[in-house]
RNA sequence: UGGGCCGUCGCCAAGCGGUUAAGGCACCGGGUUUUGAUCCCGGCAUUCGGAGGUUCGAAUCCUCCCGGCCCAGCCA
């Protein structure tokens, strides 16, 4: 076997675990974790994270965590956590352990009195705005609170009563002492905890106080006995402090942070602050409309996880302010369902074509290929008749230049079907035209038509056993390729982002597919049947993709 | 000189002192085709943000400069 073996691409966190495995660091062992907030869905942006985080660990044979990092009770909620759960299992992967880092509060807590004990930590009585007064500007040092210098004493029996909920929120926090001149803002004594007297999902009111990220969470990973601990590169400054808090206490395990740049994809926006507005605004249906990039948008959209893996696969990984662009997110579907999807017809819409030359009850029944390059797809039949509906834009009574579909006095082939040739435009009132006339070649039943080439091969239904279908058809959106840096987001929404068709006709079969399943309509694009509206009675579908169209380019 | 980070083809991205600077997407040809799809074949960076320097040899090391991103939540 001398063939070229296929260079799995590398990237930089994959070095450093590879290098780290071979020198035997953390025993060798990979473990990693996805630690999502519940308070949001996930999206296309944590997508990019948890094949980073479960790719890596499965790549190792190791292990990956999935931990809601749920230490602000005012933000999280049970929905967001399920729907994180069913999301992460839809994109295929199997976490090795749930946690919360709810689970590691009494933990936490007694870390933090030994780093009192250690003189490490101390609470403080400023405000929040004294405290913002305090820490200086990124080219000026903090000064110290009042409160710095208390005894360790005093710290422990407020610290305690900060627990016991003695205080209202912002009487106290506890902050880590450690240099307020640093030129990296986080270490200027970064509050570790603050009063919170609101019930949390999970530990109800037990608890009055709750942990910062910055504390819980290199801390939570230490207890899982992480060994990569990745994230995106807004973190960057914090890994100081990760470091610095693992370095006080007695941690159980040592793992380590790397960042990497989080995706930035064009014609979206990824912060859930905007996600939530335009949910809450009524921009979108909900969080799972078609044209959100959140994972369960993206899914009713009709991608799949193993386009999705692809996509990340495709970009990579690095620490580089890379924009995406949307061809590629695309692409990854469409490479996907060109081999698995099988082929139908159906008219968006519709124009009306009479063959003249059939009789008008004539009917027939074709056999067509499931897929043209796949004979295992299997082959159905489709009901031809002498009405058929064709796509209005394949037909085009002043055609512009190379044109290839049916024109008056032209021919055009019905995919799978004969030739036709349009003799008659019949019009309304209003000048719409309403129906063709043709006549068809009957000698070009599945052979080339005599003495002629017929180049143009257009799509079609049956007139008669069409099925009336909604098809939903989707565009970026926003207007811009970079919307969040819009001023507001009202003036940059696409007004063309959906378009509800519903006269669209399909072949019959089709209104028997079980929801969420993929079809190329033939030269239109990739659809699938949407996961809530479609059912038999009432046949819904949803573009995921159009099919690449190096002519509609031009 | 507040701190941290990043700059390789239009968009991603390998590369880690010696390679003809991978690969994907896009793009441009040409072939096949009853989807203007797919598929196939070919083309596409004498050059790595810039300028110096080290070296027999630099995208890879050093210096300076230019451009971009992140940080002053009791958010994560």
């Amino acid at each position: 076997m001398s063939k070229t073996e296929p260079v799995e691409a590398s990237n930089f966190i994959r070095n450093i675990i590879e290098a780290d495995v071979a020198a035997g660091k953390h025993d060798a062992q990979v473990v990693t974790r996805f630690p999502p907030e519940p308070n949001g869905y996930l999206h296309i942006g944590h997508v990019k994270s948890i094949c980073l985080n479960f790719g890596m660990a499965s790549r190792f044979n190791g292990r990956c965590n999935l931990r809601f990092d749920d230490t602000n009770p005012a933000r999280e909620n049970e929905e967001y956590a399920q729907a994180i759960l069913e999301d992460v299992s839809w994109l295929g992967f199997e976490w090795s352990e749930l946690h919360h880092a709810s689970d590691y509060f009494e933990q936490l807590y007694t870390y933090a009195c030994d780093l009192i004990r250690a003189g490490k930590a101390y609470v403080d009585s400023s405000s929040a705005d004294e405290m913002r007064a305090m820490r200086g500007t990124l080219t000026e040092p903090g000064t110290p609170s009042v409160y710095r210098d208390r005894s360790v004493e005093e710290n422990l029996d407020l610290f305690k009563r900060m627990r016991s909920g003695e205080f209202d929120d912002g009487a106290h926090v506890l902050r880590a002492k450690i240099d307020l001149a640093s030129g990296n803002m986080n270490m200027r004594d970064p509050t570790l905890y603050r009063i919170r007297k609101i019930a949390h999902v999970r530990t109800g009111d037990s608890w009055s106080i709750y942990p910062m990220y910055d504390y819980t969470h290199c801390v939570s990973d230490a207890i899982e006995k992480i060994t990569h601990s990745l994230c995106t590169l807004e973190f960057e400054d914090h890994r100081p402090l990760y470091n610095w808090v693992l370095e006080q206490i007695d941690a159980p395990g040592a793992p380590e942070q790397t960042e990497f740049a989080r995706l930035a994809l064009e014609y979206t926006m990824l912060s859930k602050r905007r996600l939530i507005q335009l949910v809450e605004e009524n921009h979108v249906r909900g969080w799972d409309d078609p044209r959100m990039p959140t994972i369960t948008g993206i899914r009713r959209r009709g991608y799949t996880p193993a386009s999705l893996r692809d996509f990340c696969e495709r970009i990579g990984v690095t620490k580089n302010d890379a924009w995406i662009e949307m061809m590629v997110l695309e692409n990854c579907i469409r490479d996907q369902l060109n081999v698995e999807a099988p082929r139908r017809m159906a008219v968006l819409d519709p124009i009306k074509v009479v063959i003249t030359d059939l009789p008008e009850d004539y009917s027939e029944t074709l056999s067509f290929a499931n897929h043209p390059q796949d004979e295992s797809a299997g082959r159905r039949e489709i009901p031809f008749s002498s009405t058929v509906w064709i796509e209005q834009d394949d037909f085009a009574e002043v055609p512009p230049p190379k044109y290839q579909r049916l024109t008056i006095g032209g021919e055009v082939r019905l995919r799978g079907s004969y030739v036709i040739k349009c003799n008659e435009i019949i019009k309304d009132e209003t000048g719409n035209i309403i129906e063709l006339r043709c006549t068809h070649d009957p000698d070009t039943l599945g052979k080339k038509p005599e003495g002629r080439k017929v180049k143009g091969v257009i799509h079609w239904v049956c007139a008669k056993k069409g099925v009336n279908a909604q098809v939903r058809v989707y565009d970026t959106l926003f207007t811009v390729p970079n919307p969040a840096a819009a001023e507001s987001f009202t003036d940059i929404i696409n007004a063309e982002s959906e378009k509800v068709m519903s006269m669209c006709i399909i072949e019959p079969s089709l209104t028997a597919a079980e929801p969420e399943t993929h079809f190329q309509f033939e030269r239109l694009g990739y659809f699938v049947t949407d996961r809530r509206d479609h059912s038999p009675t009432t046949p819904t579908f949803n573009r995921t993709v159009t099919l690449r169209d190096t002519w509609a380019k031009k």
